[in-house]
DNA sequence: TTGAAAGCGCTAACAG
DNA sequence: CTGTTAGCGCTTTCAA
């Protein structure tokens, strides 16, 4: 039998192998036009038939920037929210011929700097950061060394760097003024953890157009840190047991929105639902909902352009660009 | 103003710094414990000082092999299915402190081989792969320098490799015992292209569990090519239609079976409903559906396992290993 | 315990 | 058009 584990041949052996200079199989591998075509066909023979392959790594080294490749680091992997921003970027790069390294901090801030830090190692050409933590100064020196950074879905800080955000605050004023519109004033809304960001932003934007239109909000109908749908279907069951029941409900997130479409149709409640998150099956949801709609590919795809524009040397200053929401109608599947 | 690109300290750097040799530098950044507490002390105020990190290129191109890096390609980064087959492989690979480079080969046998290659280029550890073409004979070279490969989801072709499948088949056969025994005989099966894997496999356990009963497949019971919701909702319409309409469907996959139900709800048929494939809002469905079910972070998790498996020396015949499934009851939201 | 020298596989610079 | 030499930043002998 031949050895356990046969050695990968290397541009020497080629060389060897065919009888001419490790330059002339380094030109021939590199498509540089200015090789005989006899000697190019030798060295083309020898590298089939040797199987050889050529070590990026080493070639990576001696030119000394670029791996072309793309770190991105997610919150969670596990959720289907980053998938459309993770196979956007991995398109993008993919058409430049980078590749991407996914990872995730678990909404850990130190497991997050540790994955970037060793990103960093690799040298990775960019960083796309969905930032768990709130301080990100210990990125100024790599940014420094002209490896851009781009923060998405949320800001990072303590660094200047671009941020691809959504306008959480304007979709949620938004999808309220529909509801003053249509002559709601007691409305509930469903939230998750405050030291989310965009829970922050959400709440924020609910604030500002009930302030607006001088309806104030009933910290009755205010729930907090729901995460699961089980925990907002509990918060909206109360809340319609409520002597002055809201007649409408915001959710912060789509976990929420499926608690209370539950609630709601379960009673035949005619209590409107808008919601924060499409999601793919949202035509199954058996009654209509108005739900604050954007373009995650988009966020993918706008970082990965500002990444790619600031390797291009792009020096101005950082930017922060909000993708703009919308309200669609849903659901009524079952009508 | 400073240079724009400020020049990465390199051990060098730190080593004159800190007035010590190159060795000693490198001896405190691997933490090797044969070194003076005071020269230690010093190197380590001179990275901290210069922002010195560690360059995995250059240490990988010395050490030769590991680049501590799985490759994985899937056949569509969009799709929802392969979320949590990454998120474990990621996972199992964090664990070992490795990385995962996720790339996609839409379903095109040419790009799948492209990326491969670019992988081992990049000299991967290993590559995981939800293979597209049937012909893997091109990764023999590679598997014989010992980069482990391991299929998943559908199995290679011409390439003695791990392989981690679903029980396609065996679902599928289960589904239609399980119809068969509440007394369907006509039992309606909706198909995506048989040129995919699982569905030539569902439809061939569909066929074994008739064939059992002496039950036959009434060939206009069998939609082909449904690729969409609406596909499969209007073969189903066509179905119902007939003058010998079937009082039970089977559904390919999670699209066929969206459509499905939207057909017989809307109609408000007793068809009973049966698919593969669950999501994340199946509970959402408005009447209750049966559905093959299985764990689809397993697969990754396997797969990883193999891979890790082979790295640490495994030489034992590639095995296929294939996942049971099990059917579960959905929906009913709406009753 | 520390250091000098060699070299991983490749590309850049410069001759021939 | 081709080859020689040096060296990317690190780890690995092998001496001191």
């Amino acid at each position: 039998m031949a050895a356990q584990q046969p050695k990968r041949p290397t541009m020497n052996d080629v060389a060897r192998d065919a009888d001419v200079s490790l330059k002339t199989v380094s030109r021939v591998v590199n498509r540089m036009t200015t090789v005989d075509p006899a000697m190019t066909d030798r060295v083309l023979v020898s590298i089939r038939r040797l199987g050889y392959r050529r070590n990026d790594v080493a070639a990576t080294l001696r030119t000394g920037t670029e791996t072309r490749t793309i770190g991105l680091i997610t919150a969670d992997l596990q959720n289907a929210f980053y998938t459309p921003i993770a196979a956007a970027i991995a398109s993008a790069a993919r058409a430049r011929d980078f590749h991407l390294i996914t990872a995730s901090s678990e909404e850990s801030p130190d497991l997050e700097k540790a994955t970037v830090l060793d990103l960093f190692q690799r040298r990775v050409s960019g960083l796309v950061i969905v930032p768990s933590g709130d301080n990100h100064r210990y990125l100024r020196t790599e940014v420094k060394m002209g490896t851009p950074v781009v923060f998405v879905d949320r800001p990072g800080g303590g660094l200047r760097a671009d941020a691809v955000l959504l306008d959480n605050a304007g979709g949620a004023a938004a999808a309220v003024d529909e509801l003053l519109a249509a002559g709601h004033t007691r409305i509930a809304v469903l939230l998750d953890s405050l030291e989310i960001y965009t829970m922050r932003e959400r709440h924020a934007g609910v604030q500002v157009a009930l302030e607006r239109a001088g309806v104030a909000l009933d910290p009755a109908l205010v729930g907090h840190r729901l995460h699961t749908p089980d925990d907002a279907a509990a918060a909206v069951a109360t809340m319609l047991d409520l002597r002055r029941p809201p007649t409408a409900v915001l959710c912060g997130n789509n976990r929420s929105l499926i608690g209370a479409v539950d609630q709601v149709w379960r009673r035949r409640s005619d209590v409107a639902v808008v919601g924060f998150d499409d999601f793919e099956t949202s035509r199954l949801l058996p009654m209509p909902v108005r739900i604050v709609n954007y373009d995650a590919a988009e966020l993918g795809r706008i970082a990965a352009e500002r990444a790619f524009a600031r390797l291009d040397g792009d020096t101005s200053a950082a930017r922060t660009i909000l993708l703009p929401t919308e309200l669609v109608s849903r659901g009524g599947f079952a009508r």
